[in-house]
DNA sequence: TATTCCCATATTGCATCCAATCCTGGGGCG
DNA sequence: CGCCCCAGGATTGGATGCAATATGGGAATA
């Protein structure tokens, strides 16, 4: 998980699992397909052995869903899990951040600033997403924490797997743009409790915007992250 | 992760996992030890082909580490690990009782407080652990957050790989049990905010006498948890 | 005696193969 | 006309086999 380009080139499982992650991650596999293992052993050019692999390891992090004698489905996420999942944001970006900010270098300020500029200058909403994510990942880097890290970058793809359209879409880009604008300030300054109180509110306000738009226009998140309408994911 | 019962009985791979799994969270297969695939298939009486999906498995849990051409070896969880572990406990068990709290009901608290007097009623070493780990785990289960939950109790188990015996011994019995009685009356009377205040002081500390009880005498962990001198783990 | 090279062995990685289970469609029966 | 059943294909689950890589120990050499 921490060092992809190494390990993509390392095992076939690994190659396997890392491009499947990713193609369920961006949507390009919708929640609710199944995953054929002669059809992706074809894909790949390789056998069905290193295949069941990689679905073994998307199983285990909540990506693909097993039926017994069914095999592996891309696993749906439900509005109430995509709202978890923000929760589960609050809890460890909120403690990463604070953790962050007494060891925040001028350099880290400096690289902060610059990924807020750059989400400042940009047009495309891919691109939002991507400095969005940038941006926040390096707020919490200064933390030196790999494992909260490893998991708070796990479960910020996974939410946004539901979110990302939907809250880029209602939310716009100056809103957040405000809001890290602010939280960067306070971080610069060191204020750990009101830069913590911004950030648990930015994400309280993603989870409203998210359960508002999906309220008014639920057709479509299906399209995004299969949306399983009975029972929610793996 | 949910249903181990009938997931055990379910598939061949599921069934090596959980065991596999339940054997390195309970320190019967220690850090660094390698997981010989033939040797694990001869014991469970099947083909390599299951081992394999199941060490995945683990990988992707972070429990077992591959390295190329050399297999699987269960990974060890150096201080800086376990401690982190705890950081991450107090990330995500903060915010799941301050969800739980408002929704606790008398039959939930009538649930933890037979769990709090249980463990005051035991003798056994194993018992507090067990009890503690049923004990913060009832705190949370209100909050009716299923992947929150799910993450909690992966990453207590995960801590306490390491951190288990060392920590009992440190503190003993009597200041966690004070410390528990004192959160449960703090739940009961829904004063939120100093709840989840003292579950943070109260794993904080763990934190402290984990890092102070390794520095006395880290002999012992090595048999715990494997705890690798150089790199940390997966 | 220390060191290096090399080969035998152990082990993994992956492909192939067979058995078991699931799904689909068409014919038989009520 | 509708329902059930079953046969054939599709798909998964697991075992086996073979090639590739790592490991360990002994012989040859400096």
């Amino acid at each position: 998980m921490e060092q992809e380009v190494e390990d993509a080139a390392r095992s076939t499982p690994r190659r396997l699992y890392v491009d499947l992650r990713d193609r369920i991650l961006d949507g390009s596999l919708a929640g609710g397909q199944p995953l054929r293992q002669e059809e992706l052993a074809a894909r790949y050019g390789v056998s069905r052995s290193p295949v069941r692999e990689a679905l073994r390891q998307l199983e285990a992090d909540g990506l693909v869903t097993y039926q017994a004698n069914r095999g592996a489905v891309v696993s749906s996420v439900s509005l109430a899990d995509a709202l978890e999942m923000l929760e589960i944001r609050i809890a460890l970006e909120c403690r990463a951040l604070r953790l962050a900010i007494p060891l925040m270098t001028d350099q880290d300020l400096a690289g902060i600033a610059a990924v807020l500029d750059a989400y400042g200058a940009a047009h495309d909403v891919t691109d939002w997403g991507r400095l969005n994510r940038d941006f926040h990942l390096a707020l919490y880097a200064p933390a030196d924490r790999p494992r909260l890290l490893a998991l708070i970058q796990d479960n910020f793809d996974n939410a946004h797997r539901f979110a990302r359209v939907q809250v880029s879409n209602a939310t716009g880009r100056d809103r957040p743009h405000r809001e890290h604008q602010d939280l960067f300030r306070a971080c610069r300054e060191g204020d750990i409790d009101a830069a913590v109180q911004m950030l648990e509110a930015h994400i309280a306000y993603s989870q409203k915007a998210l359960a508002a738009t999906v309220r008014r226009g639920p057709a479509e998140r299906r399209g995004v992250a299969g949306a399983g309408a009975g029972g929610h994911g793996n």
